[in-house]
DNA sequence: ACCTGAACACCGTTCAAGT
DNA sequence: ACCTGAACACCGTTCAAGT
């Protein structure tokens, strides 16, 4: 890449990242053009769809969360492994407003930009599900795909700015229902 | 209103019903006055926002439901009558797409024109949501606003085309989180 | 009273023309 | 190679002009 086009992509990169943690995922393309100094085409050269623009930006999160998850499934116990990965999977989809949507339809479309991510992060929470499932710790009712829809529906109430406030709680009440109830 | 302006408010109306039915409540307002043979002008003159328009679609629905609660609280368990009603409101918000987004934010914006349905329906669940705490049957640490935003996040889930088959197991996976224990 | 076409300010997307 | 302005087809919203 030429060196202007670079410098062009990067700044391009940086002004979408305050414009979609305002606007969320829906923001202006045009908008982001405009405040980068940029020609609206040279966005679409770099850009091809708002789904490229995204999973740009989305990606380096999601890398972290499976890195983690790595480290989480050696070395914590099951039960915990899962609940602090469902945490970590809510503040990612928290990053913009609209993630949830966003990952939801591109999960079902293999020709979405974000495809691969939202595999990616399904898997991963199966493996820590299933090992969970595997000691008595979590419902077995349940796979990999629940666990994306509630981490979407918590994502959604989070996504809520009247319901916000109340979204750890809710996110303890849900979360607890998938668990086994150590008690009994 | 003049016979002939209650005919367009009419046929505006079941347009819209089936235009929002297939694309959702952000649907075109041009392509709902372009369906119905009017000017878009004249949408605007019966409906004068996106919100007037949607109150109508969705008013006899909330009263139904409204109706509906009152039998409920009367004739059967609080139990029963707790989860009927999160199943009435989860199918209600279904009606059309995107109604449970609709619905938060009007009911955290008085000039809604849909903010009397919501606090409605906040209320009503918030009655029968008491009535089974006062029983020991449902727990103590939510309220009526939690009830709401679960019903939205439940709803959210049924929106998106690839969680819809799930959103009855999830449904019972998060509302069984909200009662009591019986077994213990 | 009621209806309408046209205007205005936006948007996403594409493409011929420039350097 | 890379960038850009302009064009096209949409959208919501408003308003002067018609009947």
């Amino acid at each position: 890449m030429r060196a202007d086009a670079q410098k062009n992509y990067d700044h391009l990169l940086a002004i979408a990242g305050s414009v979609v943690a305002e606007h969320g995922v829906g923001a202006s393309l045009r908008d982001i053009a405009r405040k980068a100094d940029v020609g609206l085409a040279t966005l679409y050269r770099h850009f091809p769809t708002r789904d490229a623009l995204l999973e740009v930006l989305l990606r380096e999160t999601v890398d972290d969360l499976t890195r983690k998850t790595n480290e989480l499934e050696t070395s914590r116990p099951s039960y915990e492994a899962l609940v602090d990965w469902l945490r970590d999977s809510v503040d990612f989809v928290q990053k913009y407003n609209g993630v949830v949507t966003l990952l939801a339809s591109a999960l079902a479309d293999p020709d979405s930009a974000l495809h691969a991510s939202c595999t990616e992060l399904r898997s991963a929470g199966a493996r820590l599900l299933r090992r969970a499932q595997d000691e008595g710790m979590a419902r077995l009712d349940i796979d990999g795909a629940d666990l994306f829809a509630i981490i979407g529906a918590i994502g959604w109430i989070g996504d809520q700015p009247s319901f916000k406030p109340r979204v750890d709680h809710l996110f303890d009440i849900i979360v607890g229902a998938l668990l086994v109830n150590k008690t009994a």
